[in-house]
DNA sequence: AAATGTGAAGACGTTCACAGCG
DNA sequence: CGCTGTGAACGTCTTCACATTT
């Protein structure tokens, strides 16, 4: 709380300005903030109000000045942020001044898919080199990159500077090709597999997986079906203007429902938990 | 809380146990550990202790306890967690039991390898129909399915039961296509596109950003670079065996680093705990 | 008057440590 | 004795409400 810097006089001398260590929660977020920014810079906005850029980004706007409190944003009061510059200060923030080289290593299905991803492109990020261990994916062309063995990685990651590797292997081999990537200096690592990857100290590792994201939503989906007893369709109002209440979620006593048999259903592995966002609702249609 | 249900006797009788209202972190966390029991009963186990499921599923004990204790879930103190049983429990709960239907719409370069994503179908998910709203894309066949044009949705999520959808879209589609899924009875959503979905309350939405995801594995790299004074390569210690720390992190002095233009922040940095997972750091080398 | 920045309160989540059971 | 289950302590995140500033 105290832990404040002594900002007494703002950034003034010449190599003063560290990076604030902003809580997890706020970090996750600011990325959604920039790209709400990009979109009101486009459409002409010079300044926004904390209001206005926390819908835009889907959040309340009492987190969003808090957040953009902690890396000692500068709104005006009474008037609001400026679109410009909060954009400048987010993208310092984040390492996005320069653009980082990342690695794929993976070039299955997923793999392929990412490798074509246009998104990344315009948000700071450049995939430099494609990698599989496969003998029959390497040569491969793919978007302009040779997809090379996993055993150049030492080379490519030093001629390119790669610190960021994401890997879209089975998850069979996840774990191996992880060793590898940290082996040769990566320290930030984006696992598709659906597996835990052990790592050492001072490596980040975020998960993604999609079919843990599914299996979230099928609880969800069997909570509501419990409450309200009907798992009809019914085709509820659209999202515009006021938007509709569905399942209230509160203290509501759960439903009942039976129990499986001795079942042992079907499936194998999953992933792990993200610190995305959850459901939102408010009622300004989106764009 | 202190809320659970009369678990007097186990799951005896027919229609008895209800679905506790779980908290969210316990939610997102339950697919992680079927994942790892799936494991541990593919490889002869029957019984597993909660140090080692933890471990497996990359959590720490106590917190896993808890999250099972949530279900009133059936440990045996002093020898562990049946694992078979705890599978079924937990795939109950996550409403599992049956294979859900969900719909895919936006088969561009994500969307078409999420449908030939052989990962949902072991865990519980079949992908029952494809959309797009390109006349281009109409008709193709993906891995054995027809791509049909959005507006077939209503009808298809009828037939097929259809509860979740799944959207793959470009940013500027992807409002307009939640609005069409909700009005079409959908009830939960996986967004893929990177843009905020307003949707009616009851509707849950779970976002996957891959951009953001990368920036904040960036934010990390640019604290980490900020601490360390050195933006090099250096190759560190392999992750086999007694894994080698790599940064310290603790109360090292924080780093300088350059701001841009007329901006000024300060502080000190230090180490943050993620909500999700992160770098873990065993000893045990993983597959 | 309008909107930011922030203490303080509250909700939520994690970790500790041990009682209690097998 | 080993391991689960859980109350209690602790820490983090969110929300409220208002003093502060332009």
């Amino acid at each position: 709380m105290s832990q404040h810097r002594p900002v007494g006089t703002p950034g003034r001398v010449g190599a003063v300005p560290a990076l604030p260590d902003l809580p997890e929660a706020t970090v996750a977020r600011l990325p959604e903030y920039l790209r709400a920014l990009h979109n009101l810079a486009e459409t002409g906005h010079d300044t926004v109000s904390s209001e206005e850029l926390a819908t835009a980004a889907g959040v309340n706007s009492a987190k969003l000045r808090k957040d953009l409190s902690q890396l000692g944003s500068y709104g005006t009061r009474g008037v609001g942020y400026d679109v410009a510059l909060l954009i400048d200060q987010i993208e310092f923030v984040l390492g996005l001044t320069q653009c980082r080289a990342v690695a794929l290593v993976g070039v299955g299905n997923l793999g392929h898919a990412l490798a074509g991803y246009a998104g990344f492109a315009g948000r700071g990020f450049r995939i430099a080199a494609l990698f599989d261990a496969d003998p029959a994916r390497l040569g491969e062309v793919i978007n302009g990159l040779v997809v090379r063995h996993i055993d150049e990685f030492p080379q490519v990651a030093a001629e390119e500077s790669i610190a960021i590797g994401v890997i879209a292997t089975p998850a069979t081999a996840a774990q191996g090709v992880a060793d590898q990537l940290v082996a040769a200096g990566v320290t930030s690592i984006l696992n598709f597999a659906p597996c835990v990857l052990v790592v050492p100290d001072g490596v980040d590792v975020r998960k993604v997986d999609l079919a843990i994201e599914l299996q979230i939503l099928s609880f969800h989906e069997h909570r509501k079906a419990a409450l309200t007893g009907l798992p009809a369709t019914a085709g509820s109002g659209l999202a515009p203007a006021g938007a509709g209440r569905a399942t209230s979620n509160g203290s509501s006593p759960a439903g009942l429902t039976a129990l499986p048999g001795g079942l042992a259903a079907t499936g194998t592995t999953e992933a792990a938990p993200t610190g995305t966002l959850r459901s939102t609702n408010a009622e300004a249609v989106g764009s």
